[in-house]
RNA sequence: GCUCCCGUAGCUCAGUGGAUAGAGCAUCUGCCUUCUAAGCAGAGGGUCGCACGUUCGAGUCGUGCCGGGGGUACCA
């Protein structure tokens, strides 16, 4: 949410951005997913997608893996949840991880299987949110495309890494570090490549952040993954040249900034890729890479109450609660959305039953994500979201739906304005420079309302001023208060005026020509943070 | 230990060195014969964690302390 919005922000303010999703489908989670299906459940790749096909669609395959996950976080503690991993059973993972790194064997046609399917659901919802990419970088080809090794050659001759021949990370290369100093218990050097040979998230972000920056004169290979629209296509990258249809993808990569929207908790993994990175290519040094890091969604306990979810009385006393995959603790994005829906849709039905089925499902539609979207922007990306259901399925007070209202009013003044008087503002306010006009308008704005008036006006016209810094600060939500703070300006500047009804013809004029400012704006605000002004609310 | 972030109204949070520190929620009180009340107006509620410093001026910058959280993984 924040990356999408942060990247209609940086189109709003005029750059041009690429919007990329990495596809980490050789990682841990992966693996627990495979070590799931072919320990826990005895699966092959046959089963599973037999599995999958007989999938009900209220709990598809996303759903599924969400709660096999947990049951494999608890197969490595042999069923309780309290105790430690135990070592036999976590020997599979890094089993199961070095053999999808491997490839061509059937546990890494399996592990393909669960990460596309699981891009793909991912993908889905994320339309549902009103978000698309525009390339989908996967893990696997950084390893298989030997962008990795190229980097791994690179660091080496920088000397950004070295060869741990004994000690405790004997058999590793790491990278040192003085980004904090060690102790007993941490070593401050950072595993690049593991005693097995396998590398780190780390390693195959440094390769990744380099070809994104157009320093590794690598590429991958593309094929379409999904069709938006007609005009807008997700390429996923390849290995397979036979498979591939390159020559009609876009060019990827190759930036000259690049922001890596990760949570805060990966700061010093971050700082170790832009070391890294840095070090082999000095030419665009550490700033052509940004964290733009946020901190975590938690649950407030109020939330984990909902969820049925039994609390310590030490959780209980917090604020919030981190949200947990492996401990199945969490608020699935689709839950959330249908939730807002429904509860929308109650409200549309209540007060416009004169709409149509699809009509409600659609105006409820809008709300909800403008709901959430809001809600999850609201927040500066320094402070902790504590997820509270009351808050996020409020739509009144400084909510989504509150901007989204005041402009549907905005518009509906418009609606049922008649041409004659609309046209007539328009020719008054385009003659603004002749002397007799000049003069009516001041004497309106020297009036009592004057000042109401300048006060809408000049709000709305700070609009590509707080785009802009809001793009600088890579901080949405400065857009976000400025468009409530517009949204709350016209809605008493609604209720002070009578628009249409204006019997002073220059008063009326100036009334609609400020309205129709800041309606403009007011949509063109919202519409930079992903909402959209249904017909009516 | 080291390191990063947070501490502002009952709660959740904004706050760009500059005017009397602001929103939302919650509580209380008003306002629908009108372009939509998902709205508007009003009331109460503050030692901006503490101390010292820089400055004409500090919620904002610096130093130290106190409290809370994250990171410091051969996870990401």
């Amino acid at each position: 949410m924040l990356g999408d919005t942060f990247v209609r922000i940086m189109r709003a303010a005029g750059y041009e951005v690429e919007v990329q999703n990495y596809v980490d489908n050789t990682g841990v989670q992966v693996a627990d997913c495979v070590v799931g299906f072919e320990h826990i459940e005895h699966m092959t790749l046959e089963t599973v997608r037999a599995l999958d096909e007989s999938l009900p669609p209220e709990r598809p395959f996303d759903y599924y893996c969400w709660d096999l996950y947990a049951r494999v976080g608890l197969f490595y503690r042999n069923g309780d949840a309290n105790a430690k991993e135990d070592a036999e059973r976590l020997r599979l993972r890094g089993e199961t991880l070095r053999v999808i790194e491997e490839g061509n064997n059937p546990t890494a046609e399996l592990a393909d299987y669960v990460a596309t399917r699981i891009l793909d659901c991912h993908l889905t919802t994320m339309l549902r949110l009103g978000i698309v990419y525009d390339v989908l970088p996967r893990e696997s080809e950084i390893l298989h495309l030997h962008f990795w090794d190229k980097a791994f050659g690179r660091l080496r001759e920088t000397n950004a890494i070295r060869y741990e021949a004994e000690g405790r990370n004997a058999g590793c290369w790491v990278m040192p570090t003085n980004l904090h100093t060690s102790t007993d218990e941490h070593e401050a050097d950072k595993i690049i490549v593991r005693s097995n040979g396998t590398v780190t998230y780390a390693g195959k972000d440094i390769a990744y952040q380099l070809w994104k920056l157009g320093r590794l004169n690598l590429d991958f290979y593309y094929k379409p993954f999904r069709n938006y629209s007609n005009d807008h296509v997700a390429w996923i990258t390849t290995s397979d040249v036979s498979q591939a249809s390159s020559a009609d993808a876009p060019k990827f990569g190759g930036g000259s900034k690049i922001y890596n929207v990760i949570d805060s908790r990966q700061s010093y993994t971050q700082d170790i890729v832009r070391q890294g990175v840095a070090a082999v290519a000095p030419e665009v040094g550490a700033e052509a890479s940004v964290h733009l890091s946020y901190e975590m969604v938690a649950l407030s306990p109020a939330a984990c109450e909902d969820l049925g979810i039994e609390l310590s009385a030490e959780d209980r006393a917090r604020s919030f609660i981190e949200m947990s995959g492996r401990k199945g603790l969490g608020v699935k994005a689709d839950d959330l959305i249908t939730r807002l829906e429904e509860v929308a849709e109650t409200e549309v039905s209540e007060r416009h039953p004169e709409l149509s089925g699809k009509a409600r499902k659609e105006t409820a539609h809008i709300i909800a994500i403008g709901a959430l979207r809001y809600f999850l922007l609201k927040w500066t990306r320094t402070s902790v979201i504590a997820f509270d259901f009351k808050e996020a399925l409020s739509f009144e007070g400084e909510t989504g739906p509150y901007c989204q209202y005041a402009a549907v009013r905005a518009n509906s003044i418009f609606r049922k304005m008649n041409d004659k008087i609309y046209s007539q503002a328009i020719q008054f306010i385009k003659r603004l420079k002749e002397t007799e006009v000049a003069e009516q308008v001041k004497n309106s704005f020297a009036n009592e309302s004057g000042d109401e008036f300048w006060t809408m006006l000049t709000l709305a016209a700070r609009l590509d001023e707080a785009i802009a810094q809001s793009a600088a600060q890579a901080e949405p939500a400065y857009l976000a208060k400025y468009t409530f703070q517009l949204a709350r300006a016209f809605n008493l500047f609604y209720h002070r005026h009578r628009i249409i009804s204006e019997e002073d013809a220059t008063r009326r004029h100036l009334l609609i020509a400020i309205a129709d400012i800041a309606r403009g704006q007011l949509t063109r605000s919202l519409a930079t943070l992903g909402i959209a002004v249904p017909e009516r609310m």
